[in-house]
DNA sequence: CGTAGTCTTGAGTATCCTCAACGAGGGTGG
DNA sequence: CCACCCTCGTTGAGGATACTCAAGACTACG
């Protein structure tokens, strides 16, 4: 159930990490990083278990929740490649991490030796800083979607943001890669109303289905601002 | 209207800085601080305005918040004594930060010249890091209060949020500080919902109100878990 | 080919938003 | 000192939206 295949980097440039193509690496930090794959559903960092590391996801997708009281699960951030998490000022985490897709690889960094490197080279102090400012940016944006007072709206910029996250070439074309109840749980929506609000910006002509989880953007604008149809 | 008292902060201590209480106060940083200090509703730093600065507040309340196409408000965050603001890995603000009470006082970094003690020196460097931890920190807990599904959960869990950060001490006794227009845009609601859910609370014998919006929280576990109701 | 998980659609109910009116304070100026 | 105005806060009524419960279709996989 929990077996990780724990693989330690060699000071040399692994090509794993190399291989992330969007992401900007972070490279001095990687000399002290172990690479990790999970399968689906696999937990790679649980809720209250103490912070020993701090991650970066090379590929595949993962969720960071937490399960309220009423059994609900609510998503906190969705983590793409080149993203990290792991990062708290408390002693524990406070949100459990889980693999979303098959061979989630994520990179792995030791606190205490990652911030022993930051103390000494400035460079890797600034490549932990950034890496915190995407991860505030996620929540900011994510703040802002649930801030969208309709399903539509929510659902509307939520494929916005995964199409400016996924290629940034084909911004147009998108693999959600996730279930309509990981996208009910980050929106804190029903996925009924997800699947509601989806078929309804399919017939509004916003959106093509390719498969059940891969999309063309057809017409931005109905995403974006769906008070228009006020007007 | 754009007048601010700016100040600039000796090497030596200032006692401004000094008096924050709750604060773990950034202390080498301060060395590079300008005070400053705003009346009710007056703009920190605006939206779309170049990233010059790091900010932390020092005494009363801002909000950082964004307007949407259709006129609607978002709160992004709520600064209280001791937050930071200002971090973006963008060249531009995404957001704009307005003083919400009067009187609100600011620490301001100058961007370049933090970044620059930063590398040279690793406390700093902590300092730093330490500030945007707490950010996250509070964007989750954001995010949280966000996803829950009944306007009663959002004001209740809300309300427990502001009591965790007001004063470590009394943690009953809740000092709002911004108005039931602010609470709605943070919570995503209509402030007539926040004013029903309020008196609601009211009724349901959880909270007890001094003054409009001084408050005294009664009996926790009805703010903290609204499920129970359905039992 | 069956089974489990995922996705969609329907019907009824609860919740929230909008529009509206009114009350309460806090300034300001006469 | 009082009247006035303005912002803020509360409460009500009606309509729109999302949730819950339920059932059925589709997909992947053993």
């Amino acid at each position: 159930m929990n077996q990780k295949t724990a693989a330690p980097i060699m000071p040399s440039r692994d090509q794993a990490i190399g291989a992330v193509g969007r992401a900007q690496p972070a490279k001095v930090l990687d000399t002290v990083a172990a690479v990790r794959r999970y399968h689906r559903g696999q937990e790679i960092c649980g809720q209250q278990t103490p912070v020993e590391h701090w991650y970066r996801v090379l590929a595949g997708v993962a969720r960071k929740c937490t399960v309220r009281a009423d059994g609900r699960r609510q998503i906190v951030d969705l983590l793409l490649p080149g993203d990290c998490f792991g990062f708290a000022t408390q002693s524990r985490h406070a949100f459990a991490v889980e693999a979303v897709a098959d061979g989630t690889t994520v990179a792995c960094y030791p606190r205490q030796r990652a911030e022993n490197l930051a103390d000494t080279d400035a460079r890797v102090a600034r490549e932990i800083r950034e890496m915190i400012f995407d991860a505030i940016t996620r929540l900011q944006r994510q703040v802002l979607i649930l801030g969208r007072p309709t399903a539509l709206e929510r659902v509307g910029s939520f494929l916005l943001y995964m199409a400016a996250r996924s290629a940034p070439a084909s911004v147009d074309r998108i693999d959600l890669q996730v279930s309509r109840y990981d996208i009910a749980d980050y929106l804190a929506l029903s996925s009924e109303t997800v699947s509601r609000a989806l078929t309804d910006l399919k017939f509004r002509g916003a959106i093509r289905f390719a498969s059940t989880r891969q999309l063309n953007i057809v017409d931005r604008s109905v995403l974006d601002d769906e008070d228009e149809t006020a007007a």
